[in-house]
DNA sequence: TCAACGCGCATTGTACACAATCAGGCCCGT
DNA sequence: ACGGGCCTGATTGTGTACAATGCGCGTTGA
């Protein structure tokens, strides 16, 4: 997503750090659910004046993360373990959108090329099957890149962007709740399999069943049930 | 009615009253594609100070309004037509998902009447089998309690908010693309009632599907194809 | 005792002034 | 003549002071 620096290399506004600082503690739950942000205290917590932080902030609840009342400031907004199933399945009629698209539109030798590398990483970490940290990890990134290049075969900014707001809602992080057995990740490098297959065969409307079935199993297979 | 806003608000920070505006303009090209914004003048031209018209830039920068670069300010996003094409089916999509939850999880009483009342008075304004503003208008409104009120009845918030911000999008109005001969009329209304059957009798995918071909069919019916 | 009123404090909203950064043109050296 | 670097005007980012609003508490009267 936004890349680590060499992006945006020059000091970049204390306004969207703040804005990423306060998305990263509400990731990892330094901001509780509910609760209310004084603005003062946070800005000095945060070693900024209030204009940046409140530029930030309502940033913040444009994209749904925070509760804004006129004249009664901002609440971090509940996001409890039924609204992550929520945001799951937004986020599969969402991504199955994105892989109709690429599919449609068919993948260029780049993307290709990306898709095949991230799906034989994953089976690669397959093969090992094993699941330390080490693997996880690799697992991890083969997965993201594996998504955001048929996101971005896509060739949709909007839906892009509608995606990365779902992605980024859930605060109790909806990346720990996933499984991560040997058998989950194995299923879910299969799916991808089959699903870049009915991309490069030109089938969209299967592409975006699996990857609809696929989103939806991450959660299916995670949550308790 | 539902006056703009004298009405509900005694005072309303100006940011919000801002962010309103702008969204207007936006929507009836006032703000054309592209066009970069100059902070100082347009604030003056509103009356307000740079301040609470930064907040509101930022804010809908962050619902995908604007673009926005560091250091050099925001310029109005770019909608062209295709992009309106693509913001139906993301729309599409998120309809069908809320009339599957809809369906899922059933309507209540009142949510069955108001379904019900907006699909009759969309079946009265075909009924007169005329197509003149007045028809039009009333048509609308029901064509809007209808979807509403099954976007309501999922009772899913991150949903309605997503839906809600992808609607909001399209600069050139999305609206006003839209066909309304008493044959597009008809057949909406049609499509209306399949659906509202299909929630009724507890089919969640096939309410999905119906509505994702209807919203689908609004464009379709719209566009030279 | 309880309810309603009003005052004071805490917090949010706005304006303005200043610092940081960027874009464009001029000058200079080669 | 051409390219590169500096300087200047314009625009954006931030800090701070002040005004407006809302909330809680104490007082007062029945």
């Amino acid at each position: 997503m936004d890349g680590p620096a060499p992006n945006i290399p020059p000091r970049l506004p204390r306004a969207l750090r703040v804005a990423d600082t306060l998305r990263e503690r509400m990731l990892d739950g330094a901001l509780a659910d509910g609760e209310k942000i004084n603005e003062a205290r946070l800005a000095a917590e945060l070693g900024v004046s209030r204009t940046p932080l409140r530029t930030a902030l309502h940033a913040l609840a444009a994209e749904g993360l925070l509760d804004y009342a006129p004249n009664r400031g901002f609440t971090v907004r509940d996001f409890s373990a039924e609204l992550i199933d929520e945001a799951f399945e937004i986020r599969a009629a969402l991504e199955g959108l994105a892989c109709r698209f690429a599919a449609r539109h068919g993948l260029s030798p780049d993307a290709r090329r990306a898709a095949e590398a991230a799906l034989a990483e994953g089976e690669a970490v397959v093969e090992t099957n094993r699941c330390g940290a080490d693997e996880l990890q690799r697992y991890r990134a083969a997965n993201v890149a594996f998504h955001e290049t048929i996101l971005a075969a896509a060739g949709n900014r909007q839906l892009a962007d509608t995606l990365r707001l779902v992605l980024n809602r859930p605060g109790p992080s909806l990346r720990r709740i996933v499984a991560f057995t040997p058998i989950d990740i194995r299923r879910r490098v299969d799916d991808h399999r089959r699903i870049l297959e009915a991309i490069t065969t030109g089938d969209p409307w299967r592409a975006e069943l699996l990857m609809r079935e696929h989103v939806s199993g991450i959660r299916g297979g995670a949550t308790k049930g």
